[in-house]
RNA sequence: GGGCGGUUAGCUCAGCUGGUUAGAGCACCUGCCUUACACGCAGGGGGUCACUGGUUCGAAUCCAGUACCGCCCA
């Protein structure tokens, strides 16, 4: 703020701190938000993608709250039973990882805690974690359905997770296998592929020599990770490999552990990559496993969970898997087998939580199968009955549906759904929602049955949303009502993880689509384009910023400062933009409100007889705007839905409407149908800004309507305007557009010859036809101190005024009797710009009219409209040329 | 290696089905505290639309290729 100078007025800005939390109280009071089960009105639902209770909310949760209450608010005008469910996630390993590291530093671990303690602990923990987040998106003004407020681990929902484990695995379809999964050492748990990063590392090639028993002769293994020999029970080559054929059946000496080991032939290996021989370490490396399979060998597990290797790795027992790799190269080069250490790139997995790099491990896991389930959901994008936002998305989706493997769905963790499956001693398997009843395991005392220790994978849970949260598997009133919800507004990052697996779930378990539209928004990034991250630092708290500039203003700054499917870059003065046009419309607003008092003035409807030129412009405009605003809802395109409005509301209702109906002096009213055009705008206007900006609208509108916060009324409502066209004029905008360029080219001549404000002066405007000169004399009084015109000559015969500057539009010739003020330099250089200006259009617009080709291939209307540029730039450059002359004359 | 985005003013972005004097906001410069707003008003400077070809009477816009940036999958 520059008011350095000792300002003599300061008026207030607006204050959201003093209005937002009692509005949003009042909102709750009257339950606005609750969605009726009961109601006869169309419905229209949306589930909120549950944050995890882990962390309180960032800036891309504002983001995605923000975008919803959106959807959900302008629904809600529109006369739609609406109903946005809030709620959060369980997050399974990244609670249990920060709990358990609490309890470390007090000195105890989970397991001596026990794991009915254990659970108590991190529930009242994520309890309290949940409270903020959902205290956080009130202050962000959302308007969900706190009623139905859902977490993953209320009981319903472990209800849902429970019938869906036991539907699935009766149908064949939940089966548990020995397989290789993806370990995280520092969770201790697996992790399906979709919860592993890739990163790329800079990493080592080993060459080891593995000798051949009974002779001198040895075969050299190139390899990245050489601790894993100690698991290795094979060498493999490729069958076509002439090379390696004769020894094929023999068998090598592993090094160090001196274990024998075959050698294989198997068409995995390719002959080309690195020697052309293969260690095969089948309980280490996925494709090992499958190598194992085929040639019936051993599987040799080396790791204990935590990563450090165990008693089949001999000497190295008991060593980090890293300090292993250590000694044993050290180990190896000692004893002569190791040929060479290269540098080679290579990209390892990470765990999406800790970001510990993951381990391939062979173990038991329950797994889903998938490729039944995708077929349905694949469909369903390919067929157009689910859109994605921007559109490209479903290639994305589409892909991976086509590409999908199984799901490893059991977690080695305390925090979460506990897998529904009993073991008898003789290990015969019991899936059921509780424990099973002495009916259910026929010749088992039940008492005797040990459950799963393990938890399933948290989005087992969450891919039940859309419906879990309506109280399924009850078939209940709401679920009728509110079920498919319409519209899922989330990331990028979770249409793997999260939303293709809901579109799974929804088909099997619904028979429909769980939602018909999915609306991918960006990632938010820092002002330099990098994603904001914790570690990082280079986060904005949103709650610091609604403190700061108020809820509306962070609303719209996000939206105004996210492109339509692509990453917003979004610094601290972001958020400047919104509180600056939050204070516009609330200074506009007073204004209105303050000239409109005592009148009689119907907001609903303006009165078609009782309109001037500028009244009807704005109708237009007006109108024109709620189309461009609902046709970019209609394609989900909020950003440009809001810069329609901004634009709106600024330029054309606040720079010129309003300051064309003020009158020329302070005390004197503005024209009563003028008003009541402004304060119907207003409304408008207001109500097309809620789902934006919800709590300086609602305040504002109540004022405009005469009733207080509190009281029965509201704009939550709407109605949303529409528009039906009655006032869209495209003609009358092009003449109000001629008013407009008189007016600014008086400023811009004013300006650029230093005329202080105050000064008024004649203004004489030579025109080519005769009906603008009537209008703009009809009209004078309106634009009259936006020109600074003491009195206006306007005809067909005008002629310059001595001394006097002079400015040329299309149809029209400006001059401004300045003397004293005219300096002749700067209007030489003024004119000449202009001059150069118009030479040049008007070089390229004779060019295009002398090409043979462009006459007689474009349409006739490109064609007229360019001669009737030609024409235009012609005269205003004999005009000008006049002008000049006259000047330097001077 | 495959796929998907992006490349337009100093910065962040608009520019739909090819014909516009290439726009906006922020930043910058000038003048102004003019009776809603200095979180403001008015005016102004600033772009060979990444590059190379092609299609076309006409390309920021369509096509192909190249380069660079980002994301996803392997």
């Amino acid at each position: 703020m520059k008011d350095n100078n000792g300002s003599k007025k300061t008026t207030k800005a607006y204050s959201p701190a003093e209005n937002e939390e009692r509005i949003y109280n009042n909102w709750i009071e009257k339950g606005y938000f609750h969605g009726d089960e009961n109601s006869d009105k169309e419905p229209y639902s949306i589930v909120i993608p549950p944050p995890n209770v882990t962390d309180v909310l960032h800036l891309g949760h504002a983001l995605n709250g923000t975008i919803q209450d959106i959807l959900i608010r302008r629904k809600r005008m529109q006369g739609f039973e609406t109903v946005w469910i809030p709620g959060a996630d369980h997050a399974g390993i990244a609670t249990q990882v920060i709990v358990e590291k609490k309890l470390v530093s007090e000195g105890t671990t989970r397991r001596e805690m026990g794991r009915e303690k254990f659970i108590k602990r991190t529930s009242d923990w994520a309890n309290s974690n949940k409270e903020k987040i959902l205290n956080q998106l009130k202050k962000l003004g959302c308007s969900c359905d706190w009623d139905r407020t859902r977490f993953t681990l209320d009981d319903g929902l472990s209800r849902a997770v429970a019938d869906v484990f036991k539907a699935l695995y009766e149908k064949g379809l939940v089966y548990r296998g020995n397989r290789i999964v993806n370990w995280c050492p520092s969770c201790q748990t697996s992790l399906s592929d979709d919860e592993v990063e890739r990163k790329d590392i800079d990493g080592k090639l080993w060459h080891i020599k593995y000798k051949l028993r009974g002779s001198d002769d040895f075969l050299t293994v190139a390899t990245t990770r050489p601790e894993t020999m100690l698991g290795d029970t094979a060498l493999a080559v490729s069958p076509k490999d002439d090379r390696y054929a004769k020894y094929v059946g023999k068998s090598v000496i592993l090094p160090i552990l001196e274990r024998e080991i075959p050698i294989v032939a198997d068409s995995y290996v390719d002959k080309k990559f690195g020697t052309g021989v293969v260690k095969v370490t089948p309980a280490h490396d996925p494709n090992d496993f499958e190598i194992g399979k085929r040639h019936d060998l051993e599987e040799i597990n080396i790791l204990n969970t935590d990563g450090s290797l165990n008693e089949n790795a001999g000497k190295f027992k008991g060593l980090d898997r890293y300090d292993a790799r250590k000694q044993l190269v050290e180990e190896l080069t000692k004893k002569g087998h190791l040929e060479k250490i290269e540098d080679h790139a290579l990209s390892v997995g990470t765990c999406y939580r800790c970001h510990e790099i993951v381990e391939p491990y062979l173990s038991e896991q329950w797994f889903v199968k998938m490729r039944e389930l995708a077929e349905p959901a694949t469909e369903a994008v390919k067929s157009g009955k689910i859109r994605f936002h921007p559109d490209y998305w479903s290639k994305t989706y589409l892909h991976w549906m086509e590409n999908i493997r199984d799901w490893c769905i059991s977690r080695q963790l305390w925090w979460g759904h506990r897998i529904p499956v009993w073991y008898a001693e003789d290990g015969t398997i019991f899936v059921s929602v509780d424990r099973p009843t002495k009916d259910e395991c026929k010749g088992y005392d039940p008492k005797t049955l040990v459950q799963d220790e393990d938890v399933l994978d948290t989005w087992f849970s969450s891919w039940l949303w859309p419906f879990s949260t309506l109280n399924w598997p009850e078939k209940s009133k709401e679920l009728k009502k509110f079920y498919p919800t319409r519209v899922l507004c989330t990331a990028s990052e979770i249409i793997f993880l999260w939303v293709a697996r809901m579109v799974m779930s929804g088909y099997e378990f619904m028979g429909e689509a769980p939602f018909t539209d999915v609306y991918i928004h960006g990632t938010v990034r820092d002002s330099h384009g990098v994603k904001m991250s914790k570690s990082l630092g280079n986060g904005i708290d949103p709650l610091e910023m609604i403190a700061k500039y108020g809820s509306d203003a962070t609303r719209i700054s996000l939206i105004l400062a996210t492109p339509d499917g692509q990453d917003p870059w979004i610094g601290k003065t972001t958020f400047e933009s919104g509180r600056n046009f939050v204070n516009k419309l609330h200074q506009v607003s007073r204004f209105v409100i303050m000239r409109s008092e005592g009148k009689q003035v119907n907001i609903d409807s303006v009165n078609d007889e009782d309109l001037v030129i500028f009244d009807k412009w704005i109708l237009s405009r007006l109108e024109k705007t709620i189309r461009e605003v609902d046709k970019a809802f209609d394609e989900f395109r909020l950003s440009a839905a809001s810069k329609h409005l901004y634009n709106f509301v600024w330029n054309d209702y606040c720079s010129w409407y309003i300051e064309l109906i003020k009158p020329d002096s302070p005390g004197e009213e503005i024209r009563e149908g003028s008003i009541s055009v402004a304060v119907y705008v207003l409304d408008k206007i207001l109500k097309l800004l809620h789902p934006f900006i919800p709590f300086v609208t609602e305040k504002t509108y109540l004022e405009l309507i005469g009733a207080n916060i509190g009281g029965e009324s509201t704009i939550t409502f709407g109605p949303w305007p529409t528009s039906d066209g009655r006032h869209i004029d495209d003609k009358l905008e092009s003449s109000l557009e001629q008013i407009q360029a008189v007016v600014t080219a008086v400023r811009s001549m004013r300006s650029e010859l230093n005329v202080h404000p105050g000064k008024t002066s004649d203004l004489y405007v030579k025109v080519d036809d005769q009906w603008l000169a009537k209008m703009l004399e009809q009209h004078i009084d309106y634009f009259r101190s936006l020109a600074k015109v003491k009195e206006l000559h306007a005809g067909t015969d005008i002629k310059k005024p001595p001394l006097s500057a002079s400015a040329v539009i299309s149809g029209a010739e400006i001059f401004l009797p300045l003397e004293g003020l005219i300096d002749v330099e700067v209007e030489k250089k003024r004119l000449g710009k202009e001059l150069t200006n118009l030479k040049n259009l008007l070089e390229k617009v004779s060019k295009k009219l002398a090409n043979a080709d462009f006459l007689s291939n474009a349409p006739k209307d490109v064609i007229d409209r360019e001669k009737q540029k030609k024409e235009d730039y012609t005269e205003r450059i004999e005009k000008l040329n006049k002008n000049l002359e006259q000047v330097l004359g001077w």
